[in-house]
DNA sequence: GTCCGGGAAA
DNA sequence: TTTCCCGGAC
């Protein structure tokens, strides 16, 4: 399979691709074990662009170990609000911490030990040893996997076990003596910026020549889709329960979406429910409290996993006079202005709901009653 | 509006 | 194997 390729001269080739058309990301500077860490962290599931802005704040909030240590999870989860997974940040901080506890304040510097990280799995680990310590290992990304599928010409999908294992043996195998940092961050980079998956940059790819997809006009096809799980859509609707001035919000159980992060009470509609009967429902099985609603708020979509979620929001007055609401499905609940939810990180969709009711001149009107 | 990509953990 | 998320591309 590999007959017909010049290994040697495909590392060389995209190696000196890479020190000329790399991006300037900022853990590239130092690449220090912390910031690689935290980047690759932040880079699961998620495109570098978006990556650097989050990367920046939390870093100048959280400069080192011992500072993310000592974070107090709510602030850390609100800046980490938009990046999604956010069992990711919470691990990051239980990480940190453990670290601290008993290593000294030290990160590893073995595979073994930072695969042993809670939320670092092996492609982390491998990432983490070849772009911080500059170790020879691979770190497989799905970058690397479409880059392979295509320089391999791989007729099979990705996934299945015969090529994870040559794809992963191949990897080891053209890492140039001593240079492990720079060319995993080569392939990565060259499957984000030239061998995308849709419409590659053929015409500009270093390694074109080495490319049998390539040679054989079939990039395009490259890499055979594996089975992919179909979408569901579902309805739900949630409430904003307005109390002199203020607002009822609570915060997820961690063994659930979203886990740790605050949201307005709400939940599916089942069939044959309207929204707003759906919502005083589930505002009861919530909270225990009698609503009524008020006026609509606004309808947002946004998606998760495999669902997308059609968001039907109310603003909510007490049916039945002042209750104070109960825990049945939260960890905890405040009655918050609307500056105060500034603090605090909320699902996609009800931050949109908020991003909303910040404009929204009928709330003056609710607000002034 | 709908589609798409992207690692870890249970 | 399934569950975690989001925004940008289309």
């Amino acid at each position: 399979m590999t007959a017909c390729m010049n290994e040697p001269a495909f590392s060389r080739f995209l190696v000196d691709w890479f020190a000329v058309n790399q991006r300037d990301l900022p853990w590239r500077h130092t690449y220090q074990p912390y910031h690689v860490w935290l980047s690759e962290i932040m880079a699961q599931q998620t495109q570098l662009g978006r990556v650097v802005g989050y990367f920046e704040r939390f870093v100048a909030r959280y400069p080192d170990l011992h500072a993310l240590a000592h974070a107090q999870e709510d602030e850390a989860l609100k800046l980490w609000e938009g990046l999604g997974y956010y069992n990711r940040c919470r691990n990051l901080l239980k990480a940190a911490r453990l670290l601290v506890a008993e290593h000294g304040g030290l990160f590893p510097v073995t595979h073994a030990g930072v695969l042993s990280l809670p939320g670092v799995g092996p492609y982390t680990a491998g990432a983490v040893m070849a772009i911080a310590y500059n170790e020879p290992h691979t770190a497989i990304d799905a970058n690397v996997e479409r880059v392979f599928s295509r320089v391999y010409n791989l007729d099979r999908p990705v996934k299945i076990a015969a090529n994870q294992a040559f794809i992963e043996d191949r990897a080891l195998a053209l890492i140039p003596e001593g240079r492990a940092r720079e060319f995993n961050q080569a392939l990565m980079e060259l499957g984000a910026l030239v061998c995308t998956p849709k419409s590659p940059s053929c015409d500009i790819c270093p390694v074109e020549p080495h490319c049998l997809a390539r040679s054989k006009g079939l990039e395009e096809v490259r890499p055979v889709p594996g089975k992919r799980t179909e979408v569901q859509h579902i309805s739900v609707a949630t409430g904003v329960l307005v109390h002199e001035n203020r607002f009822y919000i609570q915060k997820r159980r961690l063994d659930d979406v979203w886990p740790g992060l605050w949201e307005f009470p709400g939940g599916g509609i089942e069939p044959g429910e309207t929204p707003e009967q759906a919502v005083v429902r589930e505002y009861l099985e919530e909270t225990g409290v009698d609503v009524q609603p008020l006026l609509p708020l606004a309808t947002v979509s946004y998606s998760y996993t495999r669902f997308r979620v059609t968001l039907h929001g109310f603003y909510l007055d007490f049916s039945q006079g002042f209750q104070q609401p109960a825990l049945y499905e939260a960890l905890e609940g405040r009655f918050v202005a609307l500056a105060n939810l500034d603090g605090l990180a909320f699902p996609a969709g009800h931050r949109k709901l908020i991003s909303i009711m910040r404009t929204d001149a009928r709330l003056l009107e609710i607000l002034k009653n």
